[in-house]
DNA sequence: ATGCATTTGTTCGTATGTATC
DNA sequence: AGATACATACGAACAAATGCA
């Protein structure tokens, strides 16, 4: 017989034993969103640990966005239904900390947004349409509203399109840069002189899109929303970066 | 004048703030990867609270992959440098509470990898290219070595294509849904019994994405891309599912 | 290589503000 | 309005682990 497969014993903490438990039985399903954990006094007991320790576990099921504790709640810590706050707060961070450029964001967004038109103009049904349709009436409705309202309607536009394409990692995905590009460039979109030009094209655009998804033609709709970035962000991103953004447009 | 516009108080923790603080420090660069915080001792005198909320604030920012406390360490906690660690937990947990389907991963996987070939074929140097002719050699050796030598030979083409495509963001999403791909179908691989024939047929396909992208032929690239994924892959997704795969082949 | 001082991990007790009944 | 139970926060204490002289 072999000699017996020694692994390198890791000395786990506390209360990484008191989330690894809580975070399964979220995860199987065992403990559904909205649903209560017991008490911090109760959870004491029942993993046999002191108060700090069940605290600093709440705490990282927190930071992972699986639980909210409110004081004075009666009940225990509520379960959360899963949203992408985590993934948007690292994907955040990586922007920040390792210098992601405006560039490297918006050609992601590029590919991703791409794909989901491509995948909608199969996949898409009248509903969908009907939603899209409605977004982009908004959009126009909004070019005297301000920047906050149409901005709203694109997500709107994006969403539906991400929705009909039937991925919902695709579908956070988009979301979650989306919004860290429009973070980015924010204040810039605001400044802007040809600020209406701007969103007049913009709207052109997304009736292109939607034109192409509503005749099932795949491949138009991708390359007609790599362009509609392209043309609306392109102007933020460093002169130097654009030729990686063009490499998406053929 | 206008009416003052109050905004709604949200009363935030203690430990928060010191999250939010020593987030900014390290996300600004005034806390470099490598250097040390203050003692817990230390850290409490300066933000005037007492050691236990220290301490969560200090899980928290582990959690968040900034940061590492050792017991006993002299020095205070380290400050990491940027892993996707964090991404990697919150896309796992969104896989399995959201019920993300293989397919919507697969699919992901295809969109992203597909873009870094097309990306790759026309920013690929000589020394990228020598690294995937490289890995497809180690891929070959390791036929007979078995799957996880054939699977590290794998990723290692696969992380020389992100790299050329030069997205970071590109490169650690497709790195993170790979994980998790594997993750699920890695029992069902291993048992499958015409392994060696999958690899056979995996290594020709790498071989066409590799000439492609020496070629500078970037939708080639991509498409080529795409079907060896489907073609890995499409066996273990849900029949149903796979027409949504297909959409993506053209 | 051996202690020693310091730090973290963990526990316990207590006081305070808050939400629900 | 009052009582109850809860989370928040503080402080002191001990054990285990680490780094350094």
């Amino acid at each position: 017989m072999g000699s017996p497969r020694f692994e390198p014993v890791r000395t786990v903490r506390a209360y990484e034993r008191v989330v690894e438990q809580v975070e399964e039985a979220i995860e199987s399903g065992a403990l559904c969103p909205g649903e209560r954990l017991p008490s911090e006094r109760e959870l004491m007991g029942q993993f046999s640990v002191s108060r700090s320790t069940v605290r600093e576990a709440l705490r990282v099921l927190q930071a992972r966005g699986l639980v909210r504790s409110r004081p004075g709640d009666p009940n225990g810590a509520e379960v959360l239904p899963f949203t992408p706050a985590a993934l948007h707060k690292s994907m955040t961070t990586l922007a920040r900390v390792d210098e992601l450029s405006l560039a490297e964001l918006v050609q992601f967004r590029m590919v991703l947004d791409a794909s989901a038109a491509l995948l909608a103009a199969r996949l898409r049904t009248d509903a969908h349409l009907t939603e899209m349709d409605a977004a982009i009436a908004r959009m126009r409705e909004s070019l005297t509203a301000g920047h906050e309202a149409f901005g709203a309607a694109d997500v709107a536009f994006h969403d539906a399109v991400t929705r009909a394409a039937r991925n919902k990692l695709i579908q956070i995905c988009v979301d979650v840069v989306r919004s860290i590009v429009l973070d980015l460039v924010k204040e810039r979109i605001a400044a802007a002189p040809d600020g209406v030009a701007l969103m007049r094209r913009s709207i052109t655009h997304h009736e292109e899109v939607l034109a192409a998804i509503r005749a099932g033609d795949g491949p138009l709709a991708a390359r007609l929303s790599r362009e509609s970035l392209y043309d609306y962000y392109a102007g933020h991103v460093r002169p130097g970066e654009r030729a990686a953004l063009r490499a998406l447009l053929e």
